[in-house]
DNA sequence: CCCTTTTTGTTGCAAAAACAACAAAAGTTC
DNA sequence: GAACTTTTGTTGTTTTTGCAACAAAAAGGG
């Protein structure tokens, strides 16, 4: 089976051997479908009847609010999920939407056999339930660091805020993002023009460079 | 035993029968501390060896950045968790502060012994974990709850944003929120002057009231 | 009740961001 | 590679926010 091969290489399933996964996969009802760049993958305000994970490719998590803008919530990659929160705090529907960066695979899972204990005792099951403790966790923490970019004073303070990070999660001064410059304005809630601004002037001022999604932080903010 | 009767009074523990909670307690190496306004419970960067747990009262986790700049990122109250995300996903250090921002009392627990099952076999600890994960997915639906009021264009948008949701929570167009104008502006992560007068203008122009900490909405936003 | 501290509202000014419109550059498609 | 679409940078104008300083109001503490 396809979705087999494409689960065992997560690193969330990492322990699981063939057998189990399959047991797993069919107990959990999982589906896999593949997505083009921009096709919507589970609509904003729709029942949360699913669990979504990231196969391949990326996704972003946008909310389009009531004035009808749309934000960059999040930006998921192969082995993230979608929906859990939902799952577990027992929420009907969804309040943003999942939508396909680029080509992606993305498989779903029915969301009460993800909850609850399975009555076909599945050997990896409690294993996994430990995982998506910390994926909740860490997700958790993905978005308390994004709080901090949007709280700084200024679009020149919340960019390098988010630089900065990303700088750390790639352990290198060079690194790569997953927006191009008008997903960074949306993911960082700024006007596209005015954040174009403020890079050009980062990058007269060599503090920064880039190209594309690569950046590289040339002068590093030496405070505290 | 003191801590019997509080934590008996969170939903966390309801269906617990008083023994196992004792139990329980000794089990997770509980301590319980009263703070008094603005006291720090425990200070960003320090290490994080255990999970707090509100009694009474309210607690504000704050992020101090690196140009010395303090966001308050969330309000906690009885029955909220603070360092459980940590725990989880296995961090060493919390990446903020938690103040009392009242007078309050917090249970503390050994972080080990919360997160992995117990080698006593507690009763209502496997209960528990599930009870965690709802708290972690909901803490985490709150954050992009945030995460929406920051995205926001303007203070006005923001505000109005921030008091929807309040209004919603409370199921009421008259509601409470646990911030003064100062502390709102700092969980707006806006000037506080500049907000006082957005807020001046929404009140003259009959779109909300409000008194001390507590608001009215009177004109809805009737688009989408 | 007086004194002190904290909170809140106001104002003028400077700085920054939003907005709009456009042109150049890069990427896509056939 | 020509035509089209998307992305990016630029500029000028308007609006909003940040900042600083101050005064009034409220809260807290002997």
């Amino acid at each position: 089976m396809e979705i087999l091969r494409e689960l065992k290489k997560l690193a969330l399933f990492k322990g699981c051997p063939d057998q189990d996964l399959t047991r797993m996969t069919n107990c959990f009802k999982a589906e896999i479908t593949s997505y083009g760049k921009g096709e919507v993958i589970i609509n904003q305000s729709s029942d949360a009847g699913r669990v979504y994970l990231i196969l391949k490719g990326e996704a972003n998590v946008e909310h389009e609010d009531m004035f009808g803008n749309i934000a960059i919530i999040l930006n998921l990659k192969a082995g993230d999920f979608f929906g859990l929160e939902e799952a577990y705090a027992d929420k009907s529907t969804y309040k943003d939407a999942l939508v396909s960066a680029e080509k992606s695979v993305v498989a779903s899972f029915d969301r009460a056999k993800i909850i609850s204990p399975c009555s076909n005792n599945c050997p990896c099951h409690q294993l996994l339930a430990k995982d998506m403790m910390k994926m909740i966790s860490a997700r958790s923490l993905a978005l308390t660091d994004k709080i901090k970019h949007l709280s700084q004073r200024g679009i020149k303070d919340k960019v390098l805020s988010y630089l900065e990070t990303q700088s750390r999660i790639a352990s290198s001064s060079y690194f790569e993002i997953p927006f191009n410059k008008t997903e960074l304005a949306s993911y960082l809630a700024v006007e596209r023009s005015a954040l174009s601004t403020v890079l050009g002037k980062l990058k007269r001022e060599g503090v920064i460079d880039f190209d594309k999604k690569r950046y590289h932080i040339k002068i590093k903010n030496q405070e505290e």
